[in-house]
DNA sequence: ATAATTCTACTACGTTTGTAGCATACTTCA
DNA sequence: TGAAGTATGCTACAAACGTAGTAGAATTAT
């Protein structure tokens, strides 16, 4: 499932924390962002329409909640980067990061952990 | 410079290949795609507009040339989604690539190298 | 109970995307 | 030198996006 960049901030916050009422989400926006309330409420309907987002009822409020996990969020738009922009080779990807990032001493040695740690195969997890 | 999906497939023959005829790149998308050649013109049409793409003309004929490089479309991408995904840390991106993609025991390898010989303190590159 | 507030449902509307047709002008080959 | 093919510029148009207003129902505070 992808997002469209306003969608991402509306399931940002609604991962941080959830369920909410559409005016928690309104509320916890980025300061940066200043969508009209009814702007948040229809993006959050269309939302549900997308099955993103479920929807309940609590009296005549509603409650929303992901229904798209994060991770399953951060592997489809990292997966679509991965194949437009390089044509699905996962190599030069993370070459390209790690040659363009400019990551410092300590992010480096972090990663080599991480790589080290992870000598034993993994299984697929889809 | 944000470009949409099929952008990325008509910079994509582009910058495989340049400058090329409106002709050439309906001849090298991708097999899976079948855009009329009038879409795939007025998509480098657009494309020119946006600056992503320059024209100059041999007689009749429009040649096209990226603008934008593949290396900057790329960076923009890849910025794109950290920042929505993973709120600007790096860190926990390369973190969940690894996690999460299951990598082989050669490709870290090849990660480890490629983070062990970046030694060096590479200065800031906007 | 009633005024004020808050939600919800529904509608609106300009822009961008995705896809393509048409008419016209140019090129080329028989 | 005229027919066939190709390129160009312009136009079209539906779907998705981005953003928000309005009206009426429900809740709340006085």
């Amino acid at each position: 499932m992808k997002l469209t960049e306003p969608e991402w901030l509306i399931m940002n916050t609604l991962w941080d924390k959830h369920p909410a009422k559409a005016r928690d989400v309104v509320e916890r926006l980025p300061s940066s962002v200043n969508w009209a309330y009814t702007t948040v409420k229809t993006m959050l309907d269309r939302l549900v329409e997308k099955k993103a987002v479920s929807k309940s009822k609590r009296g005549n409020t509603g409650l929303y909640e992901p229904r798209l996990s994060r991770r399953q969020a951060r592997r489809t738009a990292l997966r679509m980067v991965l194949d437009r922009a390089f044509d699905g080779a996962f190599g030069p990807m993370m070459y390209f990061l790690v040659e363009d990032e400019s990551l410092s001493a300590g992010e480096r040695k972090e990663l080599i952990k991480i790589l080290s740690g992870k000598s034993r195969s993994k299984g697929e997890q889809k």
